[in-house]
DNA sequence: ACATTCTTGTTCAATCTTGAACAAATAGCA
DNA sequence: TGCTATTTGTTCAAGATTGAACAAGAATGT
């Protein structure tokens, strides 16, 4: 079994890495999940909860259950879209993009640590190659709302 | 961002190919957590609970519930062992090594496809920049029990 | 305008996962 | 031998995640 053995190797060092970014979150009082969203807030603003689920592959339902939280925390704000009465934009409040600048830092710095194992070039070549595994696997995979 | 950017895109596959084993595996009446313990007793039979609970790094309490499921289902056995008994050593039954082999293939498929974005070369190294940078983290997260 | 169909976000119950507390067994050490 | 510290597996309650059902709003077609 050649590629199995190579995907094995991918899966573990995602697990490793999910593990070392739950503890560099910790301080800051934020689990994994919410850093997600606070994250592509942060880069898209203005995306509606749908938007946001489909970008994480998560289910709305999931959404409607952290928002509110990060929202009560003065993270987060859910605007009314005139256009469209349905929907809520998302946008960061001044702390929220304080503290999602230091979670990203968070991350920064587990990634820069787990790339020393690799040459910039190698680490170049790795986001290539599984870009394009990606853009394979998107157009066969159905991910659900 | 330069690795950053990098991260994010094998996060996703990851994702994806998490998805696809999902749907992969409803045939055979299998949900993740139980393929991965199936297939890591059917390579490396006799492991105790905390063994295999090392190895998916995942909590000893997970498998005391999702183990006497598998056992029901007449797929695995867990055997007392006579050095130490406190443990119970983990094997498949024959039907339990049937439906694993199944689960398997079922594996290889999605990953073969997953591949098809690659050539074997670069499959390969990919899978050996993953190890490398696998090796790496090992060293420096410190995982639960 | 109107009826039908889709989409968006929420709620709620069912499922999964985790960590702390526990009992039984082993290891280490005086 | 005894006494303490670790290790193993289980249990249980708390937290997280999901999918189905729902209401409100928007889009489509006539």
């Amino acid at each position: 079994m050649p590629r199995y053995r190579n995907w094995i190797a991918v899966a573990k060092v995602h697990l490793l890495v999910e593990k070392a970014m739950t503890a560099g979150l910790m301080p800051l009082g934020l689990k994994l999940p919410h850093y997600d969203i606070l994250a592509n807030v942060y880069r898209f603003p203005d995306l509606t909860q749908q938007d946001l689920a489909n970008r994480l592959l998560v289910g709305r339902s999931n959404l409607s259950m952290l928002l509110p939280e990060l929202e009560k925390r003065g993270l987060v704000e859910r605007i009314a879209d005139n256009q469209d009465k349905r929907v809520r934009r998302l946008r960061l409040t001044g702390e929220g993009r304080i503290l999602t600048a230091q979670a990203l830092s968070v991350q920064v710095t587990v990634i820069e640590d787990m790339m020393l194992a690799l040459s910039a070039d190698e680490c170049e070549q790795l986001g290539s190659y599984m870009r394009r595994v990606g853009a394979h696997l998107a157009g066969s995979v159905k991910y659900a709302g």
